[in-house]
DNA sequence: CACGGGATCGTCT
DNA sequence: GACGATCCCGTGT
């Protein structure tokens, strides 16, 4: 049985990603191993959490697809120049918001998109925030879904996934996941990227009920 | 199950 | 003023 700590509710057996895990210059990499890590939220006290089943990677040096592309700073994408390991948050369609990991050294922006999860704490409070009846992967298999299911808005946007007091965090439950076990594809609804658009950069868990459409 | 369209608004041109 | 790194529901099969 797993024990909880009361001011964080992280796992004994588990440790938070620090920060040598994210500035690496390799959203590639990252993506990858993000997959079989557990993405938590602390919103006024409630814990909810699940692991991740599916990534995106975005490069501003060279992928079109990338809100930063060209280097393009704007208030919205000023995180992603930030060192690794903080929080970026939009508005998508005006309705839903993605939660997206910055990756990388300072000024060298690069994030991963978090598509899906496998719903592990607190089932109950997820559903409520859904609105959902039934229980199943539509809980948080999509980026829209799966911060609504965990309460996250685009107010996070910019916070640290490293400090104690985060409302948001990445653990390791010592989930491995090989690389037998990923199914790299294109990315989802970029279609105006131009020759990126066919880039194998979404990362799946093969096999995963919980992955999107 | 596949497809089509409406919702809805911040962001950038 | 146009357009999304989406989702859900309605329709038809």
């Amino acid at each position: 049985m797993i024990q909880k700590k009361e001011s964080t509710g992280q796992s004994l057996n588990s440790r938070v990603l620090p920060k040598s895990f994210y500035i690496r210059d390799d959203v590639l990499q990252i993506s990858r191993e993000l997959l079989g890590k557990y993405l938590v939220s602390n919103i006024g006290g409630k814990i909810t959490s699940g692991m991740i089943v599916e990534t995106e990677a975005y490069r501003a040096s060279d992928d079109k697809a990338c809100h930063a592309y060209n280097n393009r700073r704007t208030k919205r994408t000023e995180v992603m120049f930030q060192e690794g390991g903080r929080a970026y948050i939009y508005l998508c369609y005006g309705i839903h918001h993605l939660f997206n990991v910055v990756t990388g050294p300072e000024d060298n922006a690069q994030a991963v998109l978090i598509r899906a999860l496998q719903a592990e704490d607190n089932l109950p409070l997820m559903q409520q925030r859904r609105g959902i009846q039934r229980m199943g992967p539509q809980l948080s298999a999509g980026p829209g879904v799966l911060s609504k299911a965990l309460g996250i808005t685009k107010l996070l946007s910019g916070v640290s996934l490293l400090e104690g007091q985060s409302p948001i965090w990445i653990e390791d439950r010592n989930k491995v996941i090989s690389d037998e076990e990923i199914l790299a594809s294109p990315r989802v609804g970029i279609d105006y990227a131009e020759e990126c658009v066919d880039w194998p950069w979404r990362f799946r868990i093969k096999g995963s009920k919980w992955t999107s459409k």
